[in-house]
DNA sequence: ATCAAAATGATTGACGTACATCATAGTCAC
DNA sequence: GTGACTATGATGTACGTCAATCATTTTGAT
């Protein structure tokens, strides 16, 4: 026996097919039994609404929106690669996507590009941007007007968004002090931590969690202030100079942030990428190249076309009122090592 | 403008629907130049066959078989329970899964059931088994009656499969040196490396990876020569024994293969817990909790859910004759420390 | 020029669902 | 029991594609 259709439930259930459409799509004018008997049948013979025929009937389009706002020196190039290369792909899938990219500091401009939507333009929305009030009232204003929205790496809470898609930050954090104490040993030693600023909450998660892992397993590790760059390499790197000036025994360096080529010049520059160890976050040139020529030992990093993907599904699966397979849409944190570097194209 | 449809090809093309329809489906009676002309126009309208509505008119459903053959104290579980969960799972997406499977030596077992599978009966076979001639022989066969093939866990290469879904052994065992080389530090020692048979494909090929990583690397790391288990807990143990007894100076162990409780059985014994790292391949609840009370110190891992997945939806590109997105498909080598445990569900 | 064969057109009915319209049966208030 | 209303039935059209049939035109060989 093939899958049954609503034909099968009006015979069940001795309805006329207008009367199941009606249960189906909560149309009015049905009596409460009578519902209850459509889905009494249901149940019973099992059916699922072919999706794909509804689509069709519907003609459903699924309209999605990126909002990206990050600077373009960092991990969000790669982002917007994968989001534009599934912009030209997804042709196939009742899918459009759309891209609009924001200063990174410009809070403003990304609230005012959310507060402009107007309800019926998109199905869903997917946020990547540092916590503000501004935006979080933005992501509020969207909810209360029905759109579907998951924020993207950096999480907002509290914001009514409906769905985060990225890595646990202070999770990663511990990862990080986990491989950390295990890279300097029983021996242990001073640790340095840059960002690019403690104001985005995925730093400020990351050093929190490598903190807690530290202290909680008693490592030898001496964990140093987190220095901040700004988004600018000059500021870092002075920063960057005068603690390596005061502590010549530095063992570890921590990159929470951004920043990391100016960390690595200046550990080449005090002739120090040999006995050192350096951890970094999220895979680009910069930190790829990092783990080939083994001026960094591992990176944390989070999957981005899973990533994309896992936000297109999302938002289809809220728009659509189905379930979704949280397994599938875990993200996971991949710690990347040289040895295991081919494993990210 | 919404997508073109079949009849904007025909507007367009000046043709009928028909003739349209002839071209798109390889039906004959079209003359070539027609065919170029409707494929040219395909290409300028940038057409895209809806394949949910195609999927509906053909009523089409796509039938897969996986053919697990075996033991089930390793891994091979958390495969079959992840095949469960999707089988009472996919009733939505016009797929059907079925699920035979074979005790684990019984290689004529496995090749009756492929070669009893008539055409019709369905699109797509997943395998997983070990390597043996004869069921290499009648994966051709079934190349050779038009089925969709694909390999799990463990590749046969040269039996003409159409796609290999899992991860690169040689791979993988280079990341347990990589791994054992800076658990074991400047110091390096002696590695035990056990597995259940060395005649399983996964299992020399990591220990192959293991060695040439040692090697190349110039590690002060010995791997003695591996134990195998075949599948009996009593074997290994009394071998681990042995091995124990003779370099009571061990340092490593690297499970490559089934067999990981009595190796940590063995090593409670000999008090050996706290000095010595432990490296072991897949996630399942014996690693877990050997990762969970710090018994085993890394564990690589593949993601069974992906992998799963994975198959199905290559099976199915396959028959539909559409491209596969590589980057989705690659199952990655996951490396999980206690710290990152939490990743996997 | 003739005829068969090949190529094309025209049309129709399905697939499972959505959505709209009009008709009819039943129910309740007064 | 009349009118107003609610609940249900009956029916048709549409979505984009597949598949089949029959009719018609074009082509190529003789």
């Amino acid at each position: 026996m093939s899958r049954p259709t609503v034909k099968d439930i009006a015979k069940h259930a001795e309805v006329s097919l207008a009367t199941v459409d009606r249960v189906l799509n909560g149309r009015a004018g049905v009596r409460k039994s009578t519902i209850a008997r459509v889905y009494k049948t249901i149940e019973e013979i099992g059916y699922v609404r072919d999706i794909d025929a509804a689509n069709l009937a519907r003609r459903r389009e699924y309209k999605m929106l990126f909002v990206l706002a990050e600077g373009d020196n960092r991990f969000s190039t790669a982002v917007e690669n994968k989001i534009n290369e599934f912009i030209s792909g997804s042709v196939a899938d009742r899918t459009v996507l759309e891209l609009i990219k924001a200063p990174e500091n410009d809070f403003h401009k990304v609230a005012a590009i959310l507060n402009s939507l107007s309800r019926n333009s998109y199905d869903g929305i997917v946020i990547m941007a540092s916590e503000t009030a501004l935006v979080r009232d933005a992501i509020r204003h969207l909810k209360k007007a029905g759109f579907a929205v998951v924020t993207l790496v950096s999480d907002l809470p509290d914001s009514g968004r409906d769905h985060y898609v990225g890595i646990n930050n202070v999770a990663a954090g511990r990862i990080a002090g986990f491989l950390m104490s295990r890279f300097l040993g029983k021996q242990g030693g001073k640790v340095l931590i840059t960002s690019s600023s403690m104001r985005l909450r995925d730093s400020v998660e990351r050093r929190l969690g490598f903190d807690s892992y530290i202290l909680e397993k008693n490592q030898p590790i001496n964990a140093l202030p987190t220095l901040e760059g700004h988004s600018s390499a000059e500021i870092l790197t002075n920063a960057v100079k005068n603690a390596l000036s005061v502590n010549p025994d530095i063992r570890g360096f921590y990159s929470a942030g951004a920043g990391i080529t100016a960390l690595l010049g200046m550990l080449q520059k005090f002739d120090l990428t040999d006995d050192t160890f350096v951890i970094a976050h999220d895979l680009t040139p910069q930190t790829r190249a990092g783990l080939e020529d083994e001026t960094i030992d591992a990176v944390i990093s989070q999957d981005v076309g899973h990533m994309v993907r896992s936000a297109i599904r999302v938002l289809k699966a809220i728009s659509d009122g189905t379930e979704i397979d949280p397994a599938q849409e875990l993200i996971r944190i991949d710690i990347v090592l040289k040895e295991n570097l081919f494993n990210w194209n």
